[in-house]
DNA sequence: GATTATACTTACCTATAAGTAAGCAAAGGT
DNA sequence: ACCTTTGCTTACTTATAGGTAAGTATAATC
């Protein structure tokens, strides 16, 4: 028995892996359980049902970012370094663990989510869209990137390609996501 | 009974539609038996394990696409039109069913699907790859499109893109990968 | 007209999923 | 010293998953 609990946290790390790695419905208690070597149980003493699960990763997922993002959001400052610290962010995840985003693990299964998971991944899909259409924004004003068209959809349009681009990865190499963020810096006039 | 076995195709559409909407383990046999009328064991009859109804709409897949490309990839012609194509498809699809891409269907879960699975996924995708990096090609050379870079790994970006958007719209509302599809023609200097 | 293949159904099996209820050991507060 | 909370375990339930074996009605073949 740890000192407060640490069970806790590992169940929610080892969750986090799961999630993406297989997807919501691709890991079951059991997964976590024999990997911590504790009963099933002890999970649902933490999280009684998987949902409880789901959303707290989501909080903390949104956590994550808004602690990476907050002075930006707050202040303004370098978009590029924003853009790159999300990018070494991504690339860096998709190599240790061979993840997937976790929008795409939710997405899979969204149709069968209860509610509150729903409404909790969309609300982070949402504040992780603002964050980037402000990085746009100010990158665009600042000069140092270039595009055409409504910064919310440019910021949308590199979001889903990044998503689609850890999926793809997983079939077709990890190389792949290296080249998609390269040419995402090229189509928004950075150098290679 | 049918007069050949429309049971068979039934059942493919069927678990088309689910695995687009749920991903590959997001839907049992059960779930197209109880559609159709049918018991589970008729599914098993004409496709023994899950693995080989997925075989099967693989190459369903592939047939779509070949049918769709072929004229183009032996002979040339107008790469904007394939690609308008790809689009119009691609939204229609998406439209309809609210489903995702195959090959999201397939990412999430493809750590854990069999050998053969992962290998005709994978061809699949590298089909796909090959045939929108020649409409990148040739609509570049015709000066149809304009981009910089590799073609191959601008093909690679828009279907990521494509994908990840198709994602993203089941969460975030359809209208989002309309955006997508106008930022991915902007990005390839064509007129919205 | 008997045989065989087709296209199923009924009935079952085993594994695993999420989840619950009750018990218990240790730590903390009073 | 006693009670309560924390953090589990043991033991269970119910539902569903993929899959199989054996039987059956219909249709095609010889």
């Amino acid at each position: 028995m740890g000192r407060i609990s640490d069970t806790r946290e590992q169940i929610m790390d080892r969750a986090a892996q799961l999630l993406m790695s297989r997807g919501f419905n691709g890991f079951s208690y059991r997964d976590i359980s024999s990997h911590l070597g504790v009963k099933n149980a002890a999970i649902h003493y933490h999280f009684p049902a998987k949902t409880d699960l789901a959303l707290a990763l989501v909080d903390e997922y949104r956590r994550i970012l808004r602690k990476g993002t907050s002075e930006f959001m707050a202040y303004g400052g370098s978009a590029l370094e924003q853009l790159e610290g999300f990018f070494i962010f991504t690339t860096k995840q998709c190599h240790v663990g061979r993840c997937i985003c976790p929008f795409g693990a939710f997405s899979v299964d969204y149709n069968e989510l209860p509610d509150d998971l729903r409404d909790a991944t969309q609300s982070f899909m949402e504040e992780s869209i603002k964050w980037l259409t402000r990085v746009m924004e100010v990158g665009r004003t600042e000069g140092e990137f270039s595009f055409t068209g409504d910064p919310r959809v440019k910021a949308v349009t590199v979001l889903a390609a990044l998503q689609g681009a850890r999926q793809m990865a997983r079939i077709h190499g990890i190389e792949l996501l290296n080249d998609v963020v390269a040419q995402v810096r090229q189509d928004l006039g950075l150098a290679t």
